[in-house]
DNA sequence: GCTTAAACGAGACGGTACGTCCAGTCTTACT
DNA sequence: AGTAAGACTGGACGTACCGTCTCGTTTAAGC
């Protein structure tokens, strides 16, 4: 007695698309709580059944449409040998991103059902926030290397204390997330690794 | 046509605390998403009406129910002469407080509908961060004046760079959020402030 | 455990007639295979949960719907001696009954639903054809006393004799349900009572 | 632009059958109402394809499968002479003919569609009821012409009224179609003929 | 016997309606 | 006047089928 799982060779790109981007627009004008499946499904010029066929839930839909909007894994940070540059760049790059606004409503939105959703948390942690923090893990080891950075200290740990504050005032909205912001946050992350 | 707003002094006490309560404890069963105004009522053994009459909305129902299990309004820390000896008292507390199970019910929830609901994210800020991070900015502001905290930083950053990787670990629940992750945390940010 | 029963005394009289005059005028117009639920819903300016608090299916709203143009039970049939002229004025109201666009509209519908819901079937023999029926077989009873009906026959039998042939071309639509088809009908059936 | 219609002449026999069966079948064992395409598709092990490329709704299949039922058409009554004889024969093989499971599931399952379906009806009319009347009727021209029958009645009206209280009873259920109620049916019709 | 066009099984698609749940409002009877 | 109860309109849920539309895969006619 198999679930009956769809195809997916059979499935239409064209449909699949314009959900996703249906998605993105509908929690952009009405915001994430009003959005409904079939509002969804309104706009995307599409049945609900598949909606419902590929995606277990609103949820899920809205991950993918996250997913789509950030194609590139991460790879690898640029090491030009100066650990702060290098990480001045990645925070700045990573405010522009959460100010574009359709990264803001599909990540936003992706955060609030997460709170409801451990088997969509699992999927977010690994795919979205583990790869971005490896990568800043790895270079910070190759500073630790260099000799930049101290050695007794858990990586693991120090990459939370660097973007938990980026997304505290974020998530709570306590102020804007401008580069000024991730420059102060930068400065007194270095002085807290080094020496 | 006036607004029609309720006596406060006719309303029973004894339904407003029946609902309150009903709400964590359907929110711990059930989890936030699934919990109704419909059911908080019944669970409560109280009409639609009497909820509707005093609160615009399941989130400020459980706002609400937030602040009755943190009656007391944090005053302020403890000043030992110790700056860091203080903050791990705070922040042990804080962890603590955010493994027990009617806090976490309640303060999820409530991190859940912030998101979607500008005004209650107003008032979480106003009633619950910010009395207590002005707490921990009084006591880092007398450290600074006692010298053992450098002056050229900006103490509003600075707090929540202290409080944003606990944040980060519950919300996106990355790891437990244990006294020993918050003695890491705190070692690296005293380090950050020293000299 | 009962089975949460709504209160009939809190019922609201305006929803119940808008909900059955909508079944009758979107029978008429778009057929009764075409009727939703929904669209009655819509028509009336109510709930789709009012239909459904109210009655089991569409089947039964229908049949209410019918009730509602007829009524007046029966009563007695006039009795002016003549059993066959008293015979022709029933059969005559019948035929103008059958005619009649709403009652038609209605009563199609009935006899469809009646096909597939055995507890429908049962409401409608026993509140619309028993009734009926009973009320001529009375009068034939009566006509037998006065010795203008042979004693020899079932007279359930009869009745049935009498208006299957009625049910045969309404519901067959064989031809026209006319006053000259009754007369014809009638003729023949006199003939098959008599000596 | 053609119609496209497709060429019988490769029309799969075995899908043809395994359809009508299974729309029988499931007719009998969850109730017309109950019955769809897609089940009738997947009970026949076909593409739905299958079915709407030779029938244009399910009524027509399941008239199809009402005709696969009744391959003879009646032919000639016998006529033994005695007329009342002859009907009594053809009546009780009527009413055996309701009562078998399969022709009753087929029959009442077209009976209902033919109230929304004008050219079913005709249909229905032309190749069902039509046919078998007509039959009886000229058994009965004959027996008028050998003075068993009189002549001032109308034999098109006097066929609808032999068998009118048949349909009767089993359209709307309100007693067995049993060779006792033929019988009696039968004494009164031949009374009303006579003389 | 090989080619090729059709019918075929399977099933995804855009839709409509189902019957249920709940939101937020309104009404009634009780305290 | 506030309350418990619960009926109301309305809207979204997730499911079942509709009838249409591809997909490969038989299959049978005509070369």
């Amino acid at each position: 007695m198999t679930d009956k799982a769809p195809d997916p060779t059979r499935r239409n790109e064209r449909s699949r698309q314009a959900i996703l981007a249906a998605a993105i627009e509908l929690i952009k004008e009405v915001g994430y709580a009003r959005v409904s499946v079939e509002a969804i499904a309104a706009r995307a010029g599409v049945g609900k059944q598949t909606i419902y066929r590929w995606w277990p839930s609103k949820a899920a839909v809205v991950f993918d449409a996250f997913l789509a909007l950030n194609p590139a894994a991460p790879g690898e940070l640029p090491d030009t040998g100066d650990i702060v540059a290098d990480l001045r760049l990645v925070l700045h790059a990573t405010v522009a991103e959460f100010n574009d606004p359709d990264f803001e409503a599909a990540y936003r939105a992706l955060n609030t059902d997460v709170q409801d959703d451990p088997a969509l948390g699992e999927r977010m942690r690994e795919q979205v926030l583990r790869p971005t923090l490896a990568t800043v893990k790895r270079r910070l080891a190759a500073a630790q290397e260099a000799g930049q950075v101290r050695r007794d200290v858990d990586l693991d740990v120090v990459v939370e204390v660097l973007y938990g504050p980026f997304y505290y005032r974020w998530l709570l909205r306590t102020g804007e997330l401008t580069t000024g912001y991730a420059d102060d946050v930068l400065t007194l992350f270095v002085r807290a690794l080094s020496g």
